[in-house]
DNA sequence: AGCGTTCATGGGAATCATTCTCACAGATGC
DNA sequence: GCATCTGTGAGAATGATTCCCATGAACGCT
């Protein structure tokens, strides 16, 4: 998963720095727009292939709901989220009872190397208020 | 969710009828060929909009990983997936402890209208042994 | 059964995200 | 500074999914 030493370029600090001023999730398209108006423009398939790398070294999660993927910047630690239907923020949260669960059933199934993925989706307050 | 109601046709029956044979996920694309070997040919579109519709209605599941979504009947009620990262065959699991974790991680966080999906992927007895 | 309305179909074009290609630029190591 | 080798970028290519629209088939009614 965790490919071989990666170099060090504008355009990966770019992608990565700009993740970490966002909120919630964010399409590949979405980060290219951005980083095209904030000035240091990347070319859209860099910028895919930088989030691929982000993602095999952990850094970032990925969402695949509808059509296309989006990407936030998350902890190295295994985690799940909890995403707002219609802002798109988000919230990390840890669950060690599904960490347990998930390993528990697979094993009852016969099924080795277990990995799970988990997301909540709901109606934020400041959403819902609307 | 749910729609209008649904005319029935021989498309849709036919698209039905296949996924009922199948044992874990098979793409678009997959079942509109297995319905042309088969004999009873279905409009790829057709096909989609046939899988759109039973989503829908609930009464298969959608995975969406990697490039194209999978597609299995499944049973009405909610649960989740046990799949095997090699074969792809699928195991119905119920959650009960998952559903009350995610209603109270949510509402802690002051998000209403919950929803959440879980996927649990692994190796199955059978591939494993290879 | 006959009929009209309305929704479903199909096939090819269109869309859209993502990946590939390849010449060139820049990072790394010495 | 230099050689090497990976990363970049623009556009083409790919591939899944959706749209368009003329034709066909269900459903409700009589």
């Amino acid at each position: 998963m965790t490919e071989g030493p990666r170099r060090q370029t504008r355009q990966r600090s770019a992608v990565l720095a700009l993740l970490d001023d966002q909120d919630g999730f964010r399409t590949a398209q979405d980060l290219h727009a951005l980083l095209r108006e904030r000035g240091d423009a990347v070319g859209l398939a860099t910028v895919y292939r930088a989030l691929q790398a982000l993602l095999d070294d952990g850094l970032v999660d990925v969402l695949r709901t509808e059509g296309e993927a989006a990407y936030r910047r998350c902890s190295p630690v295994h985690h799940h989220h909890l995403v707002c239907r219609s802002c798109g923020r988000t919230v990390e949260v840890a669950d060690p009872p599904v960490e347990r669960w998930a390993a528990r059933v697979a094993a009852e199934h016969g099924f080795a190397d277990v990995q799970h993925q988990l997301e909540v989706f709901g109606t934020c307050a400041a959403c819902a208020a609307r």
